[in-house]
DNA sequence: GCCAACGTTGGC
DNA sequence: GCCAACGTTGGC
């Protein structure tokens, strides 16, 4: 499957995922509920994602990760020192969950919103129509004219 | 920096 | 379970 994840890039970008030594990231701090629901019930070792760059200038697809972990509990929840802390979880019953991805390629030109709106292909996006959405699925049909969209 | 859209919280 | 108040996201 295909999915979109957002970043700030002021807080996380796809130089920072380039950057890694680890080659994995895990993919952390995701605290709402519809997103969380995509991560838990249907994200799978191996599906690709398109990286995101919201409140940027320009915001812009900037590349592609793949999904390198099953989904399993996010442990920043438990650690009282992170900002993305949250009391209410338990290890018996985690709210919040992670994905390992790893980087696999970022486009030599981003594919900014604006260029997003204005192909005819893309028009029935989650991100143009729920723009708050964190992560969200991409159909395959859209995730290839991104493709082609990139490598011209 | 503004503001629209929308998610979350909490009182009732 | 509704809904007002509030907080956050994110494009511009």
């Amino acid at each position: 499957m295909y999915w979109l994840f957002k970043t700030e890039p002021d807080a996380y970008s796809i130089e920072d995922l380039a950057a890694e030594h680890s080659a994995t990231t895990r993919w952390d701090g995701i605290r709402n509920f519809q997103a969380r629901n995509f991560i838990r019930d249907k994200l799978c070792k191996g599906d690709e994602v398109l990286i995101y760059h919201s409140s940027c200038k320009p915001t812009a697809i900037v590349g592609t990760a793949k999904v390198v972990s099953n989904p399993y509990p996010d442990p920043s929840q438990f650690d009282q020192q992170s900002t993305y802390f949250d009391g209410k979880s338990s290890t018996a019953n985690p709210r919040w969950f992670s994905v390992d991805i790893t980087l696999q390629k970022r486009f030599q030109k981003p594919l900014p919103l604006a260029q997003l709106k204005a192909t005819e292909k893309l028009s029935g996006m989650v991100l143009l129509k729920q723009g708050r959405l964190s992560i969200q699925p991409v159909t395959p049909e859209e995730f290839n004219a991104i493709m082609a969209l990139s490598s011209r």
